[in-house]
RNA sequence: GGAGAGGUGGCCGAGUGGUCGAAGGCGCAGCACUGGAAAUGCUGUAUAGGGGCAACUCUAUCGAGGGUUCGAAUCCCUCCCUCUCCGCCA
């Protein structure tokens, strides 16, 4: 959420700022409300002054001997009781103007950073780097052909278990997704990050709080019964395990690597990447997370993008860091690298990670401050995949497929493979 | 799901209609005392929003929302959450 002061005092910025995500929005309304309802503010609040005088004077007043039925002291009652009507009334417009606001406030996406280049889409992303040596040759098999062909997943009967879009691991499949689960979060956890394995139900305020709703509920499972939805990324839950906290500062930077599945619907992408791993309504990932002084946000944002591409790096797959442009960004993030990791048999980069900074906008919507000396401020929050399981999966199939049919892996899964190749069943 | 208990400041814990943002204690910070420390003493120590250059000041907040009242942490209603016991259960 942005800033109610910045709304106030300098809707302009606000307007200019949004425009370089592609929106073109007219802000004066809203500036409009938002200063109405301060007015309103002041005026109740000096009423509600006058009216605990009143209250403490009629007290003093009985206590010092009036009668509690005495022509003064009833004349001070009436008074009260009519200021409380007052109060009520001024109450009720200053909370639907608030609502307005707030709502309205809700659908507003992140400032960009200063730092994140100008663009339309995700043709003006720019690429920032490129590590490893993407395999070219022809005739490579995709990963689905590779883990039907292993016996690794079984997409077919995953449609009877659930519906489309969801898939069965099995034998070494199963085995190698539980290998890569721990094998990043082993990782992080040497460098300082603390595993969490979070719920992975949520309910509608850790989602408002990290900014999947009001705008994308289409998006999320949800419970009819309760208030709870299947989360989409481990950074709901990871976002809100701070809600409504005062941190101390010195316990920052505070660094979390969670393992959830999620689960998204993945509405409009009919037709899309129908087989395989790559979009499907439930997958694994482990994401990163930070809460950090602000100050320290932008190198934080390049840790945490390191601490991915060292995933990638560790498992020897060739990626590329693009930095997105402003009208590629996320709701909640002010600056983002995606890690596109090579996919052999595709012959093409997909994402795995995406690496964002929010600065204090999922802070605000979650109340999530630290206190250094006297008085608060909202804290930055960051997070990135660490790695997407699933692609990370087709991206061994695809770059360790080799001629004879088996598929090499990367030495460092062996410690919990027990191998480092997988064999076509005998 | 059934029965009961309870939700007060960073923590513990008083407070059943009147000047209570809330006694007392602990913790924390500053000062004094000390060669230094402990102990002791004094002072301070919530959050949000508004006004003010500032000192400061106004409003709200005792789980949440509504109600009664001139006035509510205290009374009434609804909801949420926590704990204990029983049932069920991985």
């Amino acid at each position: 959420m942005l800033d109610q002061r910045l709304l106030r005092d300098n809707p302009e910025l606000i307007s200019q700022q949004l425009g370089r995500r592609g929106l073109v929005l007219d802000l004066s309304d809203l500036q409009a409300i938002a200063r109405r309802e301060r007015d309103l503010e002041e005026q109740r609040s000096a009423l509600q002054a006058e009216g605990n005088r009143i209250g403490k004077e009629v007290g003093q007043r009985i206590q010092g001997g009036a009668s509690a039925s005495g022509p003064e002291v009833q004349e001070l009652r009436e008074q009260g009781n009519r200021i409380k009507h007052e109060v009520a009334a001024l109450e009720e417009q200053e909370k639907a103007l608030e609502q307005q606001l707030r709502q309205q406030l809700l659908a507003l996406p992140n400032l960009p950073s200063p730092l994140t280049p100008d663009g339309r889409d995700e043709a003006d992303n720019v690429v920032v780097r490129e590590w490893g040596d993407p395999r070219r040759e022809p005739g490579l098999q995709e990963h689905w052909e590779i883990a039907d062909r292993l016996g690794l997943i079984d997409t077919e009967r995953s449609t009877r278990i659930a519906q489309s879009r969801f898939v069965t691991l099995l034998g070494q499949g199963a085995r190698l997704e539980r290998a890569l689960i721990s094998f990043m979060l082993d990782l992080h956890g040497t460098k300082g990050y603390l595993e969490v394995l979070p719920p992975v139900l949520v309910n509608t305020a850790s989602l408002t709080g990290s900014g999947q709703l009001p705008k994308f509920a289409e998006e999320s499972f949800r419970c009819a019964d309760d208030d709870l939805w299947l989360t989409p990324t481990a950074e709901v839950p990871l976002t809100s395990l701070h809600r409504d906290e005062v941190i101390p500062a010195d316990q920052l930077p505070i660094r979390y690597a969670a393992y959830s599945p999620c689960f998204r619907r993945e509405a409009g992408s009919y037709g899309r990447d129908t087989r395989g791993l790559i979009r499907l309504h439930q997958f694994n990932k482990v994401e990163l997370y930070w809460f950090c002084r602000p100050e320290e946000s932008e190198a934080a944002h390049e840790q945490l993008t390191r601490d991915a591409e060292a995933v990638l790096e560790a498992l020897e797959l060739p990626y590329r860091r693009l930095e997105l442009c402003s009208g590629d960004l996320g709701f909640s993030a002010a600056r983002t690298y995606d890690l596109e990791v090579w996919l052999a048999g595709a012959g093409t980069y997909r994402e795995i990670s995406s690496c964002s900074t929010c600065s204090d906008f999922q802070a605000r919507r979650a109340a999530i401050r630290m206190k250094e000396g006297k008085g608060t401020q909202l804290l930055h929050t960051l997070n990135g995949s660490g790695l997407a399981i699933g692609r990370t999966m087709a991206a061994l199939l695809e770059n360790g497929q080799q001629a004879d049919g088996s598929v090499r892996l990367p030495a460092v899964l062996a410690p919990y493979l027990g191998h480092d190749r997988l064999l076509p069943p005998a």
